[in-house]
DNA sequence: TCTAGCATGTAACTCGTTACATGATTAA
DNA sequence: TTAATCATGTAACGAGTTACATGCTAGA
């Protein structure tokens, strides 16, 4: 089933999601959505760029060319009110299950195949990420919590502290759960 | 970076890893990977037949017709010795991070938008769904928990537990997540 | 009779990743 | 001088989704 022309896509919303919370160059969207920081979704630029494009195409962003040290003219996006409108609709709307595909997993599910310090460095190796990036949401999350914007349902700084919340407590569970298979397998 | 012939794909470990566990056709396989009871992996038929030809190609599966219904042969693959080698590795190897791409947690993220009935709604929707995969994977690991095969480090059931025991500790944060939120946005 | 389940496969398309390409400024 | 940062874009490829295609048997 294709899309309507009128829907943008996952990563279209998250583009508009995120210049929502104030125009940004091409560029600076691609930092944000980058590995460790990304805001519970990654891009690289070859995709944002052209996906720039097509909303603009759309009449959900418009650009102004602001000066820069590229090659190219710098162009900073911002949402436009039909575009504001979408994300809205987008957000309002159903939520459909996604398909689960989780490597860490999956790998833990073949784990009776290897000896005891695989097993083990495996879990240690889980462990250590999950752990990190609950550090990084905690320290991240510390400085929004008692901030007055954080607490005021129609700031995006409210919605931020709501996510990474979230984040923290499945990390959270995370870490504890690789701490419970250590047990298990010094147990089994 | 292309991968090198002898390390398969994500689905291709899949695929290994299920198969490891028994012998099985390939719409065995493509059932147990659809949306519900995917053990945190989904694929469809068409990713899975071609795929069983490669793996198949490269000497990590082989297969023998047996009577079936289908208009074509029925095939039952298995896993050969260098299959269980290459998957023994990949089980043991590196776990780089992978790249996070999660749509609920993005929508809530510009929950700030829409007004609170919608945002409620929202949540109560994602709760409503991380609950019933939490009950689903209860009831799943309760039928395991005891067993003596669970017990045991080499056994395949026991690797199930494992992943079934993550399962549910990550639902149950994600469900009380929900509920946080809830009085998060009946307080703001 | 008609639908659901068995059982395989291909084709077209979208999405995501990696690599190629350009060129200025600034700090080591 | 050399590398990193700024700043945009395209091209080739791989992975995943949806649709097309075939044809038998068992049950409603």
């Amino acid at each position: 089933m294709p899309r309507s022309p009128s829907t943008p896509s996952d990563l279209g919303c998250a583009i508009l999601g995120l210049l929502a919370r104030g125009p940004l160059t091409g560029y600076d969207l691609a930092r944000r959505m980058q590995k460790p920081v990304g805001y519970f979704w990654t891009a690289t630029h070859s995709q944002i760029y052209p996906e720039l494009a097509r909303l603009e195409h759309a009449g959900l962003l418009e650009h102004e060319v602001i000066e820069g040290r590229g090659p190219r003219p710098t162009k900073r996006y911002a949402v436009t009110p039909a575009g504001l409108d979408t994300l809205r609709e987008w957000v309002a709307g159903e939520l459909e299950p996604q398909p689960v595909r989780d490597l860490e997993t999956l790998r833990l599910w073949s784990i009776w195949l290897v000896d005891p310090d695989a097993a083990r460095d495996l879990v240690r190796q889980a462990r250590t990420r999950h752990y990190d990036t609950l550090a990084a949401y905690e320290t991240e999350l510390a400085e929004l919590v008692d901030h007055p914007r954080a607490q005021d349902r129609t700031d995006p700084w409210f919605a931020s502290r709501l996510t990474l919340q979230g984040g923290v407590l499945t990390r959270r569970a995370a870490v504890q759960w690789c701490d419970w298979m250590l047990a298990e397998l010094d147990r089994a």
